[in-house]
DNA sequence: GCCCTTGCCGACCGATCGGTCGGTCTGTAA
DNA sequence: TTACAGACCGACCGATCGGTCGGCAAGGGC
């Protein structure tokens, strides 16, 4: 967790001993870009949230939207981080998806604003229309390669089971998306997801419960 | 179809006779909302889009949350209609299940832009911060109650189901969670979810697939 | 002829947007 | 002491935001 994080061709010292000012910079954003989206958050907001004046954001970060990618790309690093972490471990398919399942849930649980932002990267056209991608080669970005990772991770685990014939044969893809939808968008759902269970989403029980029951119904809805 | 919506307060003559202008605005609104959010959607931009100039939207509607509103309304109408409009029939519970993940399925693939817009609904908190609720009794909105109808009748489908043992006995909340965003999240997933599949998400051959998919999967993780 | 409604538009408003610029203050190394 | 660098700020910029206003053209009832 010392590590220093480099961005590219930046040697600045503000990476390796982070105080505070930037760091609490990337966490509010985070909230706040969390519940208003890309455009639905100015950085006056931000700033005035942070205590700082605007300027002092463009102090840190040279755009918005250079801003907004570093906090994604700290979200999926994080989300990574218990997924892919640990080694390709032969485990039994089985096992391997239900640790799978338990550090995705975890991880969501963790941190309130990561499950809306990745709800967010991956539903939304914002911001990268405007962005008329590179003229040609389509730059991924970072937090997109890192994603892809993850996801092929995932399929080569449903893959094996469906060959090992442990689970069934399902398409692939399509349980792709069925089991990110039931995992992540829970943890997006704010108050209509509390409205629906009962308690605040991130409280201890609810989390534990969740981890069970999608967790079981995933299990179940893909064995044999 | 014919059937003339009335607002509150409004005997305006364009509700009877909607020739095109004001349909074409709603539905153009529809996709760009859809795919910016309502922040990331401006007037002029729709505007250009329909084929009219800004001022003209204001004719047609007072403000652009009016807008926004009226086409959540008229996206929630349509699923409400798949998924409400027949009978409180005493089917099986595992029938009844089946049609309701039909339906939604199918008035899901039917227009595009709903997928998106309902995860925006049920995620954001846009664009309803500003708003500063009803000062006192938090007026719900109509596609609120709406869609706490919705999901009032998918509640008790799921109660009957354990209550007569074909279903396991799940967390019903957790489990609207989980079909919730395991049907909707597929078809909001525009690029990422193309990648996945391999090929356009509401291509007749996907779509087909993916009622197959998820229908089979739901069943299995609920079934007792 | 008339009037009045309806759809539509250009010009304009104050506010806010992302971003820049010049400057102050503080800590630290020489 | 000087010198430099980083953190921070207020004032400002052009552009765009949602929204208003006055007026133009077409059509229908009288």
């Amino acid at each position: 967790m010392s590590e220093s994080r480099l961005s590219e061709s930046q040697p600045s010292p503000q990476e390796l001993n982070p105080p505070s000012s930037r760091e609490k910079i990337l966490e509010v954003a985070k909230s706040l870009f969390a519940a208003g989206g890309y455009s639905g958050v100015g950085m006056r907001q931000i700033a005035t949230a942070v205590g700082l004046s605007k300027s002092s954001l463009f102090h840190h970060f040279p755009t918005k939207l250079e801003l907004y990618g570093e906090v994604l790309d700290r979200v999926i690093e994080r989300l990574a981080w218990g997924l892919c972490g640990d080694d390709p471990q032969p485990e039994k398919a089985v096992e391997e998806l239900d640790h799978w399942i338990d550090s995705l849930v975890g991880a969501l649980a963790e941190d309130a604003p990561a499950a809306r932002l990745m709800l967010r990267t991956l539903v939304d056209e914002e911001p990268f229309p405007p962005f008329e991608i590179e003229p040609e080669g389509r730059e991924l970005m970072p937090f997109e390669i890192r994603l892809e990772r993850l996801i092929d991770r995932f399929r080569t685990l449903l893959e094996r089971g469906i060959a090992d014939g442990v689970f069934r044969p399902v398409s692939t893809g399509d349980t792709i998306q069925t089991v990110i939808g039931a995992i992540v968008f829970h943890f997006a759902s704010g108050d209509l997801g509390e409205a629906l269970i009962g308690e605040p989403i991130f409280s201890g029980t609810a989390v534990e419960r969740r981890r069970h029951e999608v967790s079981e119904f995933i299990r179940r809805g893909l064995l044999a």
